[in-house]
DNA sequence: GTCCAGGGCCGTT
DNA sequence: AACGGCCATGGA
């Protein structure tokens, strides 16, 4: 089994996915709430992020101008839920300084900047790392980067393949599959779902089938 | 009580 | 380049 057509068994099991953005209100810029949850979900359960959000969402915070000018100590106590909130509030801070130094906030600009140099910008941000990055430019920008995570890896490692660089394994998805942020986005949210399957107990051998290894 | 979740940074070797 | 410690909450 190849792995388009783990990607047809996940979608067919699984069905579409659709996980950002969570809150859908009107008057909160899906884009941005997007790169919020992307850092805050960083080796974190996703159900603790959407408290966090919720929090946010409250307090009108998921707006970057909000969100710039409110006190870090603020934003610390609004994250809490999400865990290394003292980190994660300070990698807030950061990108949104990011975008005032370099775009002027220009938003829409920022997001147009092309994939390659989108992604290295995004890199030199504190707090940003591959992932994290991945994620902003595949569901923010909408630009087909795949996103691989601890679930990829281990997915990877059920059929024999193993790397030690981030990057190595991107190349083998991109490689291999059509270049297209919605299937890129497509794939990887299933891999969340099927990686979620794969490390509770009871459905761990299910798993294992709908890749084909058992 | 222990383990781990949609990582990343930093200091040491 | 590779590795370990650190960051922190909430659910299983």
């Amino acid at each position: 089994m190849n792995f388009l057509e783990i990607y047809k068994n996940l979608l067919e099991y699984f069905g579409s996915q659709h996980w950002w953005p969570v809150l859908n209100k009107k008057n909160i810029d899906p884009r941005f709430e997007i790169i919020v949850g992307a850092i805050l979900t960083q080796n974190t359960a996703w159900t603790n992020v959407e408290k966090a959000l919720k929090n946010l969402s409250e307090k009108k915070l998921l707006d970057r101008k909000n969100m710039s000018e409110v006190q870090e100590e603020i934003l610390e106590k609004m994250i809490r839920p999400a865990g290394y909130f003292r980190q994660k509030a300070k990698k807030l801070k950061k990108f949104l300084q990011h975008l005032e130094k370099y775009y002027n906030n220009n938003f829409d600009l920022f997001l147009k900047t092309p994939l390659k140099n989108l992604r290295a910008e995004l890199l030199s941000v504190w707090g940003i790392g591959e992932e994290t990055a991945d994620s902003i430019i595949l569901y923010a920008a909408k630009k087909p980067s795949f996103v691989i995570d601890a679930y990829t890896r281990r997915l990877c490692a059920y059929h024999g393949i193993e790397f030690s660089k981030y990057q190595e394994y991107k190349d083998f998805f991109e490689s291999q599959l059509p270049k297209s942020a919605k299937f890129f986005g497509e794939y990887h949210a299933l891999i969340v779902a099927w990686g979620k399957l794969e490390s509770k107990k009871e459905t761990k051998t299910l798993a294992q089938k709908l890749i084909g290894v058992i």
